[in-house]
DNA sequence: CCTACCGATCGGTAGG
DNA sequence: CCTACCGATCGGTAGG
């Protein structure tokens, strides 16, 4: 199932799926959007399902790794929250479709990659509730609810969705350097 | 247009709406759960757009009317924006459906439903915007741009639905205290 | 409120 | 990569 279009027919899917929702962008929309018809995509992928699976595997990837990378370091846990917070920040600029897809669009995944992505979603926000207890308990972070507090920031950052719908009035660094004041300004003691 | 089951038929709907997305949520899937033949819903109503209508407009008026009632009282603008922060949550937590549909579904509204109901949602986000305004020139809120601090609270306001999924080892209370505490505190100089 | 049905569109396949 | 097509399901209507 690999063929040299698919990166280009996960692109334009990618796109439809955030502006059109998955269900309404169909396969003739996506064959229509990439050039060829609708059976030829078929040629390409199996299904209208891998392309999700694909597109949410590869954002749950790119966040187990950037805290994995981040959890170890000899930073205090307020920094690594800040060093995660910015890291969500930048894939809802720079990769906005599929990070939207990714946190918007999962319900629809056939199984059994539902049950897979929910499950590394619950052991990625675990992670974060403890370093943010972890801070607490140091004294770098007020005492607030950890799983609270996470998915208070990370829902927070999907609000930069109404950013990329906006004439963009503030810049992509202003963006980021607002928010951090705000998310991670609001986590210290 | 009225009759004594619409109530109902709203009920139903709002929560099919929720849960498996307004274009999943087939109208013999509404009618099943309401107990009728699919075709007897169009002697309550004239379409499906007119139920997602009616959800929307609902929310967008409670949240209209509360900003109003709070606008001109006599409480500084952190006040102000805590109590709207607190109706937020409140609304996420006792009318999740039709909070979360209003929210997630609106995208869907048949014109010119669609263009009012963003129309709307931009005059009350520019009023929020103008209340964090108000708060920084009284020194009362940190140097923040006010339009990011109202996408990152509302959005932030949302991450409640994980909540709703979970066990619910936080109560009600102690939830909207620690979201509160972030996101009112993140706020403060 | 139901039976019966409409045209449109869906994801996917056969066969080349 | 296309033509031609499948069964399923959709929102909605006619007529009672």
């Amino acid at each position: 199932m690999d063929s040299p279009r698919k990166p280009e027919i996960l692109r334009h899917s990618a796109h439809l799926f955030r502006t059109n929702g998955y269900i309404d962008a169909s396969m003739r929309k996506i064959a229509a959007a990439v050039g060829i018809d609708s059976a030829s995509l078929y040629s390409h992928l199996k299904s209208k399902g891998e392309i999700l699976q694909t597109i949410c595997h590869w954002a749950a990837g790119k966040y187990l790794s950037n805290i994995e990378s981040v959890e170890h370091s000899d930073q205090t846990p307020l920094k690594k929250l800040e060093a995660i917070i910015r890291m969500h920040i930048r894939m809802m600029i720079e990769e906005y479709d599929r990070a939207f897809v990714a946190e918007h669009e999962w319900n629809h995944l056939p199984e059994p990659h539902l049950s897979n992505f929910l499950n590394q979603r619950r052991i990625y926000r675990r992670k974060l509730a403890d370093l943010v207890q972890d801070g607490i308990l140091k004294g770098e972070i007020k005492k607030i609810d950890p799983y609270v507090a996470v998915i208070t920031f990370l829902s927070a950052i999907q609000g930069i969705e109404f950013w990329q719908r906006s004439q963009k009035n503030t810049s992509a660094e202003e963006l980021e350097e607002n928010m951090v004041r705000y998310l991670v300004g609001g986590l210290k003691m």
